[in-house]
DNA sequence: TGGTTAGATGATAATAACTTTCATTTTCAA
DNA sequence: TTGAAAATGAAAGTTATTATCATCTAACCA
């Protein structure tokens, strides 16, 4: 709750520092989004949104998830699938995934040893850091 | 030289398991394809054929890569630079990499460690790892 | 409060990297 | 040597993303 409302502030002030303005269909597809604990595809949030509002844009969703990613509020995934995935910036950090190449199910991890390692490889070739993808791809419980 | 020429008899012998017929294209191809120590493009790649044989087509090199990656002669890899790049399998097995994100210069590194940590953070959701997928990006040395 | 205008929207077109199709050519086993 | 099967190259088709453009609309102001 207090969240999403946090969110929304935050997605205000950048606007406003912007120079850009507010509508209401960038609220309502933000607030829809905000409200998503998934890894949603463009596709998959245009559908969710023309629920409430059957008029919207796919441009207009694009454009509002561009808007957030650059704003920090959503990150931009990539899981090999073909197409572009966002999902909400955790509050608890970086974290990595691991997909089950059989029901596409994904799961969530972090791990501080790895993240160590990492740095002390690139290091090791006189390499800086900015950020990394780390992805598992196998099999779920479900699916053996 | 020996290498090259293994790669080869490896490729002959895919091609006549799949019932398929050897042609000059393709052999040039895989040639070219087996000399570069690099992590190229298709477009890259048909430069370079070009260069010998300026009547190949981009479709020619397009299938050529695919039957190498079947066959595990080559590895396919996405950098996030919105083009697949092919590497040659190494022989001294897996290994990730580190870019930099100024000047795209690619570097490699292998660390069991990690690999060995991923398992675990794997198993520790009931998963079952198959391949997986790390990169690093930052700047190399030469861009700070 | 109505006018102005920069920004937003939604439909549509354009990109870009593959991937497939198809007419023609080539390989190779019989 | 021949004919079926596979390969080639040009061109067309896909698909996800990004840009364009003719309206709309929000927000500042006289
Ligand atoms: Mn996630
Ligand atoms: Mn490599
Ligand atoms: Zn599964
Ligand atoms: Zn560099």
């Amino acid at each position: 709750m207090t969240e999403i409302v946090n969110k929304m502030d935050v997605l205000k002030s950048y606007i406003e520092t912007k120079g850009l303005k507010s509508t209401a269909q960038r609220d309502y597809i933000a607030d829809t989004f905000f409200k998503t604990n998934t890894h949603i595809s463009l596709d998959e949030l245009l559908k969710k949104v023309k629920r409430k509002t059957p008029n919207i844009g796919y441009a207009t969703v694009y454009r509002t998830m561009k808007l957030l990613t650059e704003s920090g509020l959503a990150i931009a995934r990539q899981f090999g699938d073909g197409q572009t995935r966002y999902e909400n910036l955790p509050e608890d950090g970086h974290h990595d995934h691991i997909i089950c190449i059989k029901c596409s199910r994904i799961a969530e991890f972090s791990n501080q040893k790895i993240e160590q390692l990492q740095m002390e490889a690139a290091k090791k070739l006189g390499f800086t850091v900015v950020n990394h993808k780390l992805e598992l791809y196998g099999y779920c419980p479900d699916c053996v």
